[in-house]
DNA sequence: AGCCATGATTCCAT
DNA sequence: ATGGAATCATGGCT
């Protein structure tokens, strides 16, 4: 039997699958997560003779369906090498679809080691990497006996980098330079609101993109405001303390401080505005 | 491990 | 589209 178009195969994969893979057959749901595999059952299917494009096929589209079940069945029912270094398990998609399986089924192992020793093309990073990240994730979730917060996460993630295999070792920024930060205060100080052609001017300035320099002042408003908001607050229990009484310009009643031109004080945070006032 | 600074993202209102 | 608020993500310091 010759398959024209890969979907061809597929449609018939459907048809077949079942009669070898929905019998006796374990599916890795039913293991324990670290067990070895055990030998998977041979393809026996008289008389076809599926390509290693067509298998891969395959796998892509159950991967995209979303059918777990099926690819995993469908990877079982799949001839392999003791070494894994035949044509199909070479194939990226094939790998992939293992890592998927291995990841469904909470064998974190086996979907370490796939994702560790062999080389994925970037398309598939994305993927890859958000699922070595949760499965980490869960593992330490399940030794600690609860969820992790934020900076537990980023300390799993510290503790088991991405593997280059998945990672073109990008890193993204985390800090601006300095000069760019000084431009942008400097900039912040004139004009807190910069209108669009400003704002593209600053990321040409800077070097940074135009959503970053907004990013920046839209952070950096916030956080003045938050530090204006904890300053009135201060000074709201020194004045109901009775122990400092301030004058009325400087308590209001709900709490604001503000100029005689009626804008309310950009206050100081304690960190970005230091060498801004 | 906790805290903090800071860039990015998300959601909602205008 | 843009701003504000809340929150996440990350890196540094203690």
């Amino acid at each position: 039997m010759v398959f024209r178009y890969p979907l061809d195969f597929l449609s018939a994969s459907r048809l077949l699958l079942p009669h070898f893979a929905d019998g006796p057959l374990h599916l890795p749901l039913s293991r324990s997560p670290e067990d070895p595999p055990a030998a998977p059952p041979q393809l026996t299917l008289p008389g076809l003779c599926f390509s290693a494009s067509q298998i891969a096929s395959v796998c892509e589209t159950l991967e995209e369906t979303g059918d777990i079940e099926r690819l995993a069945r469908f990877l079982w029912s799949l001839p392999v090498t003791a070494d894994g270094r035949d044509s199909i398990s070479e194939h990226e998609s094939v790998r992939r679809a293992r890592a998927v399986v291995a990841f469904h089924t909470g064998s974190f192992r086996e979907l370490y080691r796939i994702l560790e020793t062999h080389r994925f093309t970037r398309t598939s990073h994305g993927k890859l990497q958000a699922m070595w990240l949760e499965a980490h994730y869960r593992e330490a979730e399940k030794l600690r006996g609860r969820p992790l917060g934020p900076v537990d996460k980023y300390r799993v993630r510290k503790k088991f980098p991405l593997p280059r295999t998945i990672w073109d070792g990008e890193q993204k920024t985390h800090c601006f330079k300095e000069r760019t930060r000084g431009l942008l205060r400097e900039w912040y100080l004139q004009d807190p609101y910069p209108n669009p052609g400003k704002k593209r001017e600053l990321a040409h300035a800077t070097g940074l993109t135009p959503t970053q320099v907004g990013n920046w002042f839209k952070n950096r408003r916030q956080r003045d405001r938050a530090a204006a908001a904890k300053n009135r607050l201060q000074h709201h229990r020194v004045c109901t303390d009775g122990s400092r009484p301030l004058s009325r310009a400087h308590c209001s009643l709900d709490g604001s401080a503000e100029r005689a031109d009626g804008e309310t004080f950009l206050s100081v945070t304690d960190s970005d505005s230091d060498l801004d006032v």
